[in-house]
Parts: structure tokens; C-alpha cells; sequence
DNA sequence: ATTTATACTGTATATATATTCAGTAAAATT
DNA sequence: AATTTTACTGAATATATATACAGTATAAAT
């Protein structure tokens, strides 16, 4: 599909939201309040322009005719679970994604921005298993007794979070595993985000 | 919510297909099209009595202003949370569910029919932890080593299932609990269902 | 017994809305 | 260098649309 102009990006969301805040599509004369043009006419070409590079179909004629194509409407939306490697922090990079999973609103109390795959076993005694799927929320906002994904380097690890003054303790929910002591000026030491929720597949 | 008559329930399923159908609402003049009415002022009058029955919204002035209710919409399936309570078996009775949360297919690799609230820790080295929610497909087929909900008389436990000849094992996943022995024939014992999956709120 | 709700037809109309035409200007493409 | 696309303003207009008003008739509720 042809890639959209910042401007047309602007208009669909434009639209997409309209929908989701009326339960209709909005018209032109919406579309220019909403973005502040000044011409229904500017609200028309961008829609014309939406409508030839695929995003959305026009019922000529009929008042407030414009459908989402399939390819753009809000899917159910999904998250991405993405592989603990061995070496390399979790990004969003597509080669890092395992697979998409279905995602419902409110299925976790917060918000999450993707599933980390649990590999080892040093969370174990929180109830982290080998392979479970933790719900990650992207944030440095952490507190003690969190637990968090911190990566050190190209290591990423999950373990509990414990600060006091400038150390910052990384403590695993496992005998067999050691506790990880770090300075917070540390180069290369992050906290990626913190576990909101978890799911395992049997 | 009042209940709707013949005629009131067509004219709402009208407007969910033509939604459907179309990606906006119709207009008075399209029900009339679809439900053969003769006078714009029947469609007119119909969506009166669905708003005033809380059935939809209506957007005064707008053209296509009708907006389907939470209630009306289609809203995603839900999945009943059974607490695990003390005495008496998991039961989807009313008094029983302590709430519904939305559910996605293919959220786990098998389909479920609720989720248990999980209290105490005796599956606590299988990673199953207090006020963890545990799929449970209603089933009395299970295997070795699966996880089930076991029922004896009003009581009800999560344990793993093992069985030899004529007798059942229910061990717990914590050596601070006691192994179960029973007899496939004990009257009041049953097999509810067994564990799919899990999901944990932080 | 009277009012209100249901279930329409039929006509009329103000206005909400899509859509065309005439421009201007900058950026991207060919 | 010429053309197309993007990104608008501004004005005009046919028509799509909501909505009110005038009826008719039956069923349900008070």
C-alpha cells in the first residue's frame, strides 16, 4: 500500500478517532473544525487522496460515506511477543518478534506495550516460569519491589527492583541465582520497563 | 433496559447490518429502503423509541447521528472469573462469578470455558501463585501431569493429575502440602476441568 | 374511559453535506 | 524544465437528510 503523506496521516487518524469517539464517520465541514482547515474542499482532496492510495472507500453521494478499508480499520489490535535473546535488548525491530498475539483492552489493569518470553528460571519463586509470556510496560518510572526488565549492555535480564541512594540492587526470585549490584550512573545500564501482568500457554 | 417490540428489534438489526455492511449508519430514508416502510417519518419514529428505550443515541442535526449503546453494540466475548471459594464447587451461578473479563480467541493455544481465581500456594512451584487467574476448559478428560480442578464433595482443589490403576494421585506443587490418594470410584469426587493456561494481574 | 405507545402514510422544508469550480503556492516527480 | 502531487482558501450549489406537521388505526397502559 502507497505510503501517506504527514497531512493524510493526519486525516485518517482524524477519522479513525471521529468513528471511535461518535460511532459515525465525520464530514468534510467535521474533518476542517477538527484540523482546522479553513475549506471543506481541503477536507475533500485529502479524502479523494485517501481513497486512490487505498485507505478508505467514498460512497459517492451519501452523507458522512466514508468506510475504513479492511487493511485500516482498528483490528482487534495485537502486541508483539518478543524473544529474550541470548545477547541483545528487546526492541520492536521486526526480528526480534516472536509473533503477534491478540490484545484486548483491559485485560491487564495498566496498559503494556509488548510480551517479553521468559527464558531460565531465575524468577521462579515469583511465579515466572520458563516460557511464560510477561506484559511489559515501556517505562524508567519504576519502584522497589517492581519487577523490571534492566539490560546491561547488550544483557537483558528480569529480576526485582531494589534502589537505595545511588546502588541499585537486581535481585532474582531463585537461590541458584546471584543478586546484581549496580551504580546508577552505570554506562549501558537501563531499565526498559517493568512486568504489569503475565500469561502462559499450556 | 425496557424491552424492544418485533418491529423495534428489526429496525435495530437493520441498523447493525447496514453498519456492518457499509461502515456508516443509515439514514431514515435508507431503513425505509431496507424494511420497506413507505414514509421517512416511520424510520423516524422507530429510532425515537430505540432512544428512548437506551438503545442507541442520537446526534440531533447530524446526518447518520445514530450511535449504537455499550449494551447494543457487539462487544467482545467475555470469560467468567469464579472465585475458588472455600466450599462449594465452581459453579457458573451468578453468586459465584466475581466478574467477566473480555476475552480474545486464540489467547491460548486451547479454547476455555472460565477462569479460576486461584487461592493459596499449594501449585506454587508450578509457577501458579495466590489470586492468579487459571483457564479451565470444563472437561473430564485429562491426562498425567495436567493440571486440573478436582472436586471432592463441596471441596475444591487445583492440583496436578496422576493416575495408576484404579487410584488417583492429587499432588500439589509445594512439599509444605499433602499428597491426595483417591479412588476413581469415591462418591462426590470429581473432575471439573483442567488447566489451558494462565493469566496474572499486577 | 382516557391516555399513551405502536405503527405506519404522505407532504413539506430548513439545513446539513458532498462536490464542483476557480485560485495560490510549494514540494516532489519525471 | 515541465508536470504532477500536495496542501490549502474561498465561494457556489444541487441534493441528501433530519425533522416537523397532519393524519389514520390498533394495541397497551393507567
Amino acid at each position: 500500500m502507497k505510503e501517506l503523506t504527514i497531512q493524510q496521516k493526519k486525516v485518517l487518524q482524524c477519522i479513525k478517532f471521529y468513528i471511535k469517539k461518535t460511532g459515525f464517520p465525520p464530514t468534510r465541514a467535521d474533518i476542517c473544525r477538527e484540523l482546522g482547515f479553513k475549506s471543506p474542499n481541503a477536507a475533500e482532496s485529502h479524502l479523494r487522496a485517501l481513497e486512490k492510495k487505498g485507505y478508505i472507500t467514498i460512497e459517492n453521494g451519501a452523507s458522512r460515506g466514508i468506510n475504513l478499508t479492511e487493511n485500516t480499520a482498528e483490528k482487534s489490535q495485537t502486541i508483539p511477543v518478543i524473544g529474550l535473546v541470548a545477547a541483545g535488548s528487546p526492541t520492536l525491530a521486526d526480528e526480534n518478534i516472536e509473533k503477534h498475539i491478540p490484545y484486548q483492552e483491559s485485560l491487564f489493569l495498566s496498559d503494556f506495550d509488548y510480551f517479553l518470553r521468559v527464558k531460565g528460571l531465575s524468577m521462579k519463586d515469583a511465579g515466572i516460569m520458563e516460557d511464560d509470556l510477561v506484559a511489559i510496560k515501556k517505562t524508567s518510572e519504576v519502584r522497589n519491589g517492581d519487577i523490571v526488565v534492566a539490560r546491561i549492555d547488550d544483557e537483558v535480564t528480569l529480576k526485582y527492583f531494589q534502589s537505595s541512594g545511588n546502588q541499585i540492587k537486581l535481585i532474582p526470585a531463585n537461590d541458584d541465582f546471584e543478586e546484581i549490584y549496580i551504580s546508577k550512573e552505570t554506562e549501558g545500564f537501563f531499565i526498559e520497563g517493568k512486568s504489569v501482568g503475565l500469561i502462559r500457554e499450556n
